[in-house]
DNA sequence: GAAGTATTTTTGACTAATCAAAATGCTGGT
DNA sequence: ACCAGCATTTTGATTAGTCAAAAATACTTC
């Protein structure tokens, strides 16, 4: 029995949901799942527990919910889908990276294996989407990408940004009009806790100013870390 | 309120049922719509009668159902995203011409009218899909092609095949097989009613019987009228 | 540790879509 | 004109997914 797509969206938002948690409590609860997903409590609770039945997730009744193994699996396969769609839409079709999401939302239940494959070889097999999200590979397995944000980057050294963690369409046009995009090269000048705030340093010595909030959502590349990758990929 | 995918593909089975039927009568009765759909007649019946109640169908107890206006126009979108789609698998990504329908079965109900005028754009907005099949515009009106079938044309007289009525896997590829997919120019040689075929010469004078059901599906441009047609391409 | 708040689960009900099978209506042939 | 046979509609039931609101449980705070 293939999973319908309300199932494929639970599943996806309990990978994704989980994989964002703070502690490493790795139990999602169900009011998250139930917000994430639009959804009222009761009804989240209903479901995974129809999940749980299939053997799709482990429940722990007034705890949370993870995927087991299977569910994992299945979780990465339509991450893997939205994010070769997200992508492909980019490249091939001409979007803006902050007009996919909603569209991908949507194909990522359509499009056939076939197609998903056929869509990630035309791309040459990419590692990450436009927000430098990783893209699962057909196991559904990602290989880890080593990185830092803005709050935890070493300060006034030249890093990579790799990814931004939003797919809010304003935040992502805020991202673009600031030269903050993944594969800009920026530095970290000042982190004030006080104003709640970062300093960055952007192309053409551009600065600006941004909240923990967002300054969070943005990923980068030390130079050291590049090169530790760089060594992996040419050893392997 | 917008349309499910389920009242998509009532509407659109009812625009290609009414489109098939033989006698102009142009009222579809249940049971073909409920056949066309594999779904039970009672379903066809219930569901025809909501659609009724929306205005998007014309229902006539124990006689059958047509379109209205906004039906029809409806079906023709979503036969546009089907045709559209199926043209942009084979085009761009590669597929074989009987690999496609399944595909676009499920991809018509998730593409954004957005994307589809991108592929249409992409495409160069072409006027028949990969069996040549007639697309729809974003108005949902089809340029009406004059066409005679392989049962019609002239005798031994150069045609050029415009397109087959088929979606099956098997007979695509025994259509393609024999060169005998939309492009190709032909000569009908002779029709025989006691056998119930139809011999052909195709290229490098390679000749093949087939019966009159497959023969029908096939369809045809007569010089003539190729000619007329160009007449109105320059002229307009 | 008791009280109050927040989260989670239960309950009862609803909608969309479906089926099987019984009931109904239509039509053609003698 | 009648009846047999076929197509169609009704009926009653089912499944997936959902909500609102009531009940239960867990967490916090004093």
């Amino acid at each position: 029995m293939l999973p319908s797509s309300t199932v494929e969206n639970y599943l996806k938002a309990i990978y994704l949901g989980v994989a964002a948690l703070t502690k490493p409590h790795r139990l999602l609860p169900m009011g998250q799942l139930a917000c994430a997903l639009g959804v009222a409590p009761g009804t989240a609770t209903t479901m995974v527990k129809t999940l749980a039945e299939s053997g799709l997730v482990e429940y722990e009744p007034y705890t949370g919910v993870a995927l087991t193994e299977a569910g994992e699996k299945l979780a990465a396969l339509v991450v893997r889908r939205h994010r070769v769609v997200e992508l492909f839409l980019v490249q091939v079709m001409g979007y803006r990276w902050d007009e996919v999401h909603d569209e991908a939302e949507q194909l990522e239940h359509a499009v056939s294996d076939r197609l998903v494959d056929r869509m990630d070889e035309m791309l040459g097999r990419p590692a990450v989407d436009p927000h430098g999200d990783p893209i699962p590979d057909q196991e559904g397995v990602i290989t880890p990408q080593p990185a830092q944000s803005l709050l935890t980057c070493p300060l006034n050294t030249p890093v990579t940004i790799t990814r931004v963690i939003d797919q809010d369409k304003s935040f992502l046009r805020f991202i673009e009009n600031h030269h903050l995009k993944p594969g800009e090269s920026i530095e970290v000048e000042d982190r004030d806790s006080a104003s709640d705030s970062v300093r960055v340093r952007g192309k053409d010595d551009h600065h600006i100013t941004i909240g923990t909030r967002a300054a969070s959502k943005v990923l980068v590349h030390t130079p050291a870390a590049a090169a530790i990758l760089l060594e992996l990929v040419t050893s392997a």
